[in-house]
Order: structure tokens, then sequence, then C-alpha cells
DNA sequence: CATGAATGAGCTTTCATTCAT
DNA sequence: AATGAATGAAAGCTCATTCAT
């Protein structure tokens, strides 16, 4: 029976949203599963019932919240992208697309640590973020293969991706979710050598 | 008060054993979350006054097999080095050190990748793996600094280790966790080229 | 959080209404330590969890209960104050004070008994106990007062108040709740003989 | 089968006097239900068998504990009776006697507390203190008829004894356990011209 | 005799979800 | 459409007591 809602006036999709802005601040406060489904209608000053009758179940809000914040974020990550000249990309132009990464974790650095934990257990979630790396990797190998010409040839442009893509994820969450006493700038540098000295074969900018 | 149990002889022992292993069973089986005392206890044969006689609550159970775990792990990590000469590091070794560590997720797969997601969210997991990443990472920069003479000067020496730390366990995640078509050797190729572009500032292997 | 329901609508007002009806019964029945909160709902043939929505939990339930109660029994044992005259007040007046005293514990005798027993151990109950005690020693007293020309000179009031108030209760808890051999109206007697010793300076009563 | 140990060797009195010492602090100190039977072999340094062997359960401690306790108490309320001289008998002895009674109760006020607490609710404990209220209501009415010459003649002397003893009680309780703001002499004297007024008819000493 | 490991019934409380109004 | 009262499975944990060693 009671078929889930798909708003299309104008007062439905207020009330979504300030559903899912409700849940977002509320998950950054008290974590995903320190969240109630009454509290989140409470706080979005909605019923209970209105609540489920605009999402099937807590998980589905969730996963609705997620397909959208990864969007944004995909879109945060590589926008500093359009400014980039690539057959004169050189270490400098790769430590400023890593601090752009880093950057777009401050959209919601909350949401993103919590429902990347849910990745290793959750296998909706998982999907979601496996499809956002594929993205990503892809991405990646694009620019690798594109400017061929300009780097040290590579031998599997995908395994290179992946393993530039894992690498300045994890740093990202380093600085953003784990912390540490090392400076992002830091981090940025030392990540800009790393991949340099893959792609281009050049470490000078290390020795400076 | 409620004076936990510290096993003294035999039979106690094995008690407090059965619980540990019929606890990571089902940790792997059903998750963390989904695993409840009860189904531990009785998995071990064991009564659930006996559960909470060796353990305060779940989480200490939880806390005290994962320090357990990451010292086992840390051992498998870097049981590879004692069989290497440093003054002839190459591309190759590191390959087979990135091996060695990719190997020591088989110990427990299930259990790291569970308890790795609550280090997002558990402050008192976020402890222990923050205290093994800094012991991993100071193991490292020592590799590094011991070494100097043979690589390529480096500016800052904990910020790298940082980086070839996080990128190597990132990498051993998407190969033992996430899942991905591209085969391990073939990242271990590339994370391996990576490093040694960053600190031998030899990329040739990768051309071969 | 856990917002507790305050009932508005009839139904709300039926069911909180049930279960304190059904708490009344079996805390008589079985004690108040011997009452679990599942008894209670299934009793009052309410789901558990409606309980712990009218309730925070099982002493919250205690506690508006027997500020209900208390309530009921101050205006019980004063009821009969009314139709007295003070000016001529006498030693029979006193006797039939103190049997409606002991007529006001009919209410709820064994709620009464039960709670009390909690007075000395749990604080909430106390709290409720001593406001209690407090507002009929003030009446007390305050009877005194307004009487002084008719009595006996009284040096502290106050004490005086808090005695005879200690006396008629501690009377009352043996004819309802100790037991005795002796007859409610011999112990009215001879506690009306006690106190108009005391305020009207003349025990010729107890003579007779 | 395990019958219980009626220790009649030093080491084994030595043991249950610990057991019983052990009780009585933690008693006092979180009360007897907050009391586990393990904590008190614990403190008492015994193993939670030897506990066992030397008491059925913990019920029977408790009275055991009880049957001493008020042994001791009765002792103390009535010591101060041997140095009166009954045909002189005076408010100031009544108030001395009170005072005396106020005294006992020092004797371990919170195991006194909390046991007439489960006077209300544990019919062993009842019992104990019903015989006791026995005793001292006999001890009264014995003093009161034979010292009927000196006093105003009483109609019924038991149900007067039973007041007498009733009102000492309750004071005694407030002054101890209640708490009041007003001062223990205050009470006693209070009381004493109750007490005088009923048994002396003489008031004069309210007066002054 | 002493020990303390083991037992397990039973308690309180939470929360996602439903459905009568 | 909106409401919020009602549901109840299920979780974590305690503690008096027993009995094999």
């Amino acid at each position: 029976m009671s078929s889930i809602r798909t708003p299309r006036q104008k007062r439905g999709i207020d009330t979504k949203e300030r559903i899912t802005k409700a849940a977002m601040a509320l998950f950054a406060e008290r974590g995903i599963h320190g969240t109630t489904s009454k509290q989140i209608a409470k706080k979005a000053g909605v019923s209970i019932g209105s609540f489920y009758s605009y999402f099937k179940n807590k998980e589905k809000l969730l996963i609705e919240m997620l397909e959208d914040y990864v969007e944004n974020h995909y879109d945060a990550v590589w926008q500093a992208l359009g400014s980039l000249r690539m057959e004169t990309l050189g270490r400098n132009d790769l430590r400023t697309l890593i601090l752009g990464v880093f950057n777009a974790y401050e959209l919601a650095p909350e949401f993103h640590r919590q429902t990347h934990a849910l990745r290793y257990t959750d296998p909706d979630i998982k999907r979601i973020y496996d499809r956002e790396r594929e993205r990503e990797v892809r991405q990646i190998q694009f620019l690798i293969e594109q400017n061929a010409g300009h780097m040290v040839p590579v031998k599997d442009s995908r395994a290179v991706a992946m393993v530039i893509h894992n690498a300045v994820e994890n740093v990202a969450h380093t600085a953003k979710f784990y912390g540490t006493d090392i400076s992002e700038t830091a981090l940025a540098d030392a990540l800009a050598d790393m991949i340099a000295g893959l792609l281009l074969g050049n470490t000078l900018s290390a020795i400076k």
C-alpha cells in the first residue's frame, strides 16, 4: 500500500528538504547510528508519520542523501581541473589539484566520515562509494592517457590511476578525519612529489 | 566492583579463549554491530554470565581483541623487512614489501575490515589504529632516514612516510576489502613504481 | 530527547490512567520492587513500548503516582477539620481528628506502606514525604498559634507541632501497617489524652 | 546437603565476624539492595563459596545481623533507666530517657534506617521489629504500672505505652533519619512535656 | 574445607515502523 | 494528507547461588 510520496509541489519539496537538512545536522552531531527517526522528524518539524511517507525507511533516507552528497563531492573535487592546461601539467599543478581535493572534504566532513565508515559494512553504501571511486579512477586514467606524450610511459594506466586515487583519498582522510600533527600543505607537497615522481619522472621539485 | 575475572587456571583461560574465538567468527559472519553478546556466549558454549565475568561489556571485548590483532598484524607487515639489505634497496624490494603488507591482511581480513570501519566512529578504536599508524609511519621514516645516502633527498621525511603509509594502506584496503578488477600484482607494481619514483628517483623500472 | 508523551486526547489519557491503575494494584499485591515494568504494561493491557512513552522509567511513574497520592491523603487527613470550632476545641475533638487521620490511611494503605518504606532509602521519595510532613507540621503549628488563648502556653510551637505530628503518624502506622492487638479506638483515646495533656493541660478526660 | 556451618573454633568465628563487619559497612555505604554478596565476600577477604557456607543466603545474613543489632539497640535504649528512682520520676527524667533513646540510634544509624525500611516490606524483618516493639512497649507499660501511685491514673496502660513508644520512636527517626531544622533538644523537650502531660498531669514544666 | 568459575532467569530500556483516526 | 499513539522484538547487563575442583 502506502506508496512513497514523490513530491511535485513546492510544499512537498520543502518538507523533504527539511527532513534531509535535519538528518544531516543530526548525523554530524550524534552519528548515524545515534540518530533516531523520531529525532529527525522532530528537528524537521514534521510528524513521524510524514517522515515515513517521504522515505521508505531510515536506510533509504541515508542512501538518497549519500547519492546527492557524492555528486556534489565529485564536482568539488574536479572543479580545479578546468583551469589547468594539460600540456604543461607540472608538479605544482598536482599540488593544486590535491589541495582542491582536500578542500572538497569541507563540504560535509562529518557526513562523509560517518558514511564512509559504513562502506565497510553496508552493501548499499559500499556500492555508492565503489561507483564513485570508479568514476574518479576513470577520470584520472583519462588524464594520464590524454597526456601520455608529456609523461613517463605507464604500463598499466588503470592500476596507476587506482593507486593515485587511493593515495590521495587516504591522505585526505588522514588530514580531515583521523587527524595528524603534519600540516595539510606538507602532506600535499609529499603527495605531489610522489605522484610527480611516478608520472613526470621529475623529482627535482622534491629536491629544490 | 563488578570485578572482571582474570583467568589464571587452565579452565578460565580456555573459556576466555573460546569467547574470543567465537566473537571473531561471528564478527566476520554478521558484523560487529550485528553480533550480540548472547550470540557470542552461545557460540562459545558459555553462559551469558560467564561472558560478562570475563569482559566488562562487548566494547571491551572488542578492544581487547583489536589490541591483540594489531600487534600480530604489525609483525606480519614487517616480517619481510628482515631479509632486505638496505644499501641495495631497489624498486623490486619495495614491491616485495608491499606484497608482504597485502599478505598481512590475510590474518583476519573481515575483522580488520569491520574494526577499521569503526575507526571513523568509535574513539577507542580510533586511538588504537592511530597508535598503530604512528608506529608504522615512524618505522617508514626510520628506513628513509637510515638510507638517506642512497636516496633522493627528502624535505620532510615524516610527511613522506605518512603519505607512503597512507597509499599502501588504502591500496591494500582496495585489494582486500573493497575489491577491484585490477590484480593485486598490478596494484603492487604501480605502488612500487610510485614509491620508487619518490624515493629512488628512478622510474626506469616502470618503463622497463 | 526521548520525549515523554503528555497525552491530550482521550485515548492517551485513558492509556496513562490504565497504566497507573495497574501499577497501583500490582504494587499493593507484590510490592514495588517486586513489580516489573513488563507486568504493569501487561496488566494495563498496553505494550511495554507504550509504558515507556508515558513514563521515562519505573521510578518516574512511582514519583508521579506518589505526588498524586499525598495530595489526596493530605486532603483526607484534614477534611474533618472544617467542622470544628477552635474556641471550644476539646479532647474529644482531638480524638475525632485522630480517627480522621486513621481513616485517611484507608485511601490506599498498601501503596502508602510501600512508598513510605522507600522514604528511608530513595531520595526522591524522601523529598516528597518530607515536603508533606512540613505541610502538616505547619498546619498543626498554625492551629496551636491561632488558639494560643485557649491553650497552655507553648515554648516552641514548631517543635511541639512536629512531636504531635510524629506521634499521630507512627500510631497510625502501627494501626494500619504493622498491626497490633490494641484497638484503633483505644489508640485514638490514648493519643488524644496525650495531646490534650500537652495542649489543654487537662487530663481529667483520661481519668473520667 | 551443604548444611550451614556453625563455627566453633576461633578461625570460624573470626570469619563469620569479618563477613558481618564487611556487610555492615557496605550496607551503610551503598544500601542493602545496593550491596551484592560478592562485594561482601570480597570486602571480608573471603571467597564467595565461604560466604555461602556461613550464611544460607543474603537474607539470612541480614536477619542474623538484625537480631544482634536490635539486642544492642534495646540495651542502649534502656541503659539510662538504671540510674533513675521511680518514686520521684519527673519531667526531666523523661527528658533524660528520651535523649538516651536518641543516643541509642548512634549505634548504627544507617543500618537501622535501612532495615527499618524493610519492616514495611519484608515479613521476617517485620517480625523482628514487631517483637522488639512488643518488648519495649511492655517495659514502658511495666514502668507505668509500677508507678501508678505517683501518676495520673491511666485507663488502658498498654495503649498508653504503645502511644508513648510510637511517639518517641518516630521523633527519633525524624531526628536521626529524616532530618529536620528543629534541634534534638527542642524535640526532646516537647516530647518530655507531652508525655509528662499524659502521665504526670503536670505541664508546668512547659510553661516554666 | 575453601575456592571461584559458571549459571541463566530476568530486568530495564530503545527504536524502527505501522495504521487508526 | 498528516498525525502520533501504539507496537514488541531484541539488546545489554546483573547477581544470587551452585558445585566441580
